[in-house]
DNA sequence: GATGAATGAGTTTTCATTCAT
DNA sequence: GATGAATGAAAACTCATTCAT
């Protein structure tokens, strides 16, 4: 049951949905350390014990909740951008949507800009813990389709996907963690004009 | 005493710096929940107890650390790019200085890239808690200096900070963490080249 | 119903004797304690809340395991050693049997050794728990009836029946937990000889 | 420290006594696993913290009590029965003083009777721990040593090892469990009658 | 000032038992 | 009657912090 979520019932399934949400709030505000899971599970409206019918423990629950955050939302990305025409229109859809998602939903941008954090001790005993690899892998995609549709000059794909990335996790950090000092949706125009202009065709 | 280390004999300075050294050695391998109190006292030779006659607390220690590593940097990369001419060389001069300096002290890369993000309850107990603060102040003077001398075009100083430093950082973390997947001095320039492109006068 | 087993059908005795035999099997090598009731359930092929259909607790179903065993391996013994013609003879051959019963079931052995040894607070918990009572009665008839018809000297029959019982336990417990260090079936000649000696007809 | 209790001050000497005291006291009580460090830490009047500053968990506890136990035990009666002239006056003695002994420390007796018997898995995993290995081995030798002082009659030293330590474990097990149901000294000189005379001279 | 032994609050996790289905 | 998901009480253990020496 533990490793594989295809074998639950329907009411199970909203049980342990119910504790990722509840965990993703949770480990949002505390940290991984800070939360506890007596917490987690009030929150989810379950006994402790429960928690531990689906997660072996509080690492696998932090590490799962993680894992189909990003899947959830790429996919809902993925959905949303293919309406665009051309590659590099996705690609600033995709800018838009990664603010416009976060903004809606804060506790999953503290979630993913804190925890994404872990110790490198936490890496090293992990080493195929990687929970941002597909979001990363996606925009690398982005790029190599709109250099290849000539939208933009040829630049390095891991380059522009390094600057997108950081500058957006920044963005978002800096915004919640000093209590949105800024405008985000102005700032994020001012930083794609830039970036943009960057990788301009000459 | 502990909020001051001005009074500090010379023998309690150098015993002071041990316990800092030491403690952005084990934070930075372990994060700081995981770090020990007991550890930090065994590399810097010191009693356990002895901590507390220099630190109020383990946080405080932390946020010490933090502080006095920031500024020691900082103050060394000020001198350093004094050297440049233009503001503009300033800039590209304190990117690579940043980059080179992380490289000799992985430690200190790991240090700032996990203890930069705290959960917000963290922030909300430390108000005044800001770091890199000054870092990033002194970054978006560069860049207002570059705009002011006419070496690029004009464009938001606080929207470039965001890039440069979001880069720079998730830069750092991916060649870290990921145990150098790539030329780090060569990625460098070509997100160098990337940015420039972005803003230089049309 | 719990209480007694008289009222069950067959299906649901076969039932209660599947969680009895799965009950000894995992007590005999995890012990009381570190035995779980999950795991007797998964041996016995029912579910967790069907023991508690059987068996008020985890301690009820320990003591009505023993009970049940040891009536079982008397009855059995019984019914064997009445072949033998003299109570000198019954009583070698009990001892026969009692080494090769176990020899043959070795989770039985380690059972008994490992439950007939509660702690005090147990005991004073449960005051009518008298594990192998019968069974040592039994064996203490065994030498009276041997004195009685003359076969042996006049000894007292609970020092003897310490001995005897005292002994096979523990060369029993030797013999299993140190790996079978020596041959069972010639020690146990070796005691008998030395016993038989002690209380041989002046 | 854990490893070594040589380094130990005098008053960390005296702190560690008093928690092996206490932990005998309740270990044989309760059993190991009833027994809460949280109670020996009361008795022994430290902070539950501080037991694990002298033994690395529960389990280490209990087997450091067993060794020193059966060592200071063992090298007592070794004192005293060696005013003994013949090796069967120091056989026949160390069996009054196994029950004497046990008589005046009946905490001691329950302790050794009751937490000999670890499940088997215990023994699986400590493969090495072997409680009464110095305690059996030397009733051993003082069997063949009464042999070859050709005291008794040529017997298999082991096989009157385990008569003789089955049947004393036995009997102060049943004393002890059952309330003191007969006189111990009584019936322990009964045992010893039948036991000498199965090994007497022809 | 320096030490490090002692403290004890705090949290994850297990598992016997229950009860809705 | 049978099931097994859910419960929640209970306890070993850690480690920041203190304070007697």
């Amino acid at each position: 049951m533990k490793e594989n979520k295809k074998n639950l019932s329907g009411k199970q399934l909203s049980k342990r949905n119910a504790i990722i949400k509840a965990a993703i709030d949770v480990f949002s505000h505390k940290g991984f350390h800070k939360a506890k899971i007596s917490h987690i599970a009030k929150l989810a409206k379950v006994a402790d014990g429960t928690i531990y019918l689906y997660f072996n423990n509080k690492e696998n629950l932090l590490v799962s909740a993680f894992d189909e955050l990003t899947e959830n939302i790429l996919n809902e990305m993925k959905n949303t951008i293919n309406y665009e025409k051309t590659a590099l229109d996705r690609l600033l859809k995709f800018f838009d949507l990664h603010v416009e998602m976060f903004t809606k939903q804060p506790a999953v941008v503290r979630f993913l800009a804190i925890e994404l954090r872990q110790s490198p001790d936490f890496y090293e005993q992990h080493p195929s813990y990687n929970p941002l690899k597909e979001y990363i892998t996606f925009i690398e995609k982005l790029i190599i389709d709109t250099i290849t549709e000539n939208s933009i000059r040829v630049v390095d794909p891991k380059a522009l996907t390094l600057i997108i990335f950081g500058t957006m996790d920044f963005l978002l950090a800096e915004w919640s963690t000093k209590n949105q000092p800024f405008s985000l949706v102005e700032m994020k125009e001012k930083i794609v004009d830039i970036i943009h202009w960057g990788i301009r065709k000459g």
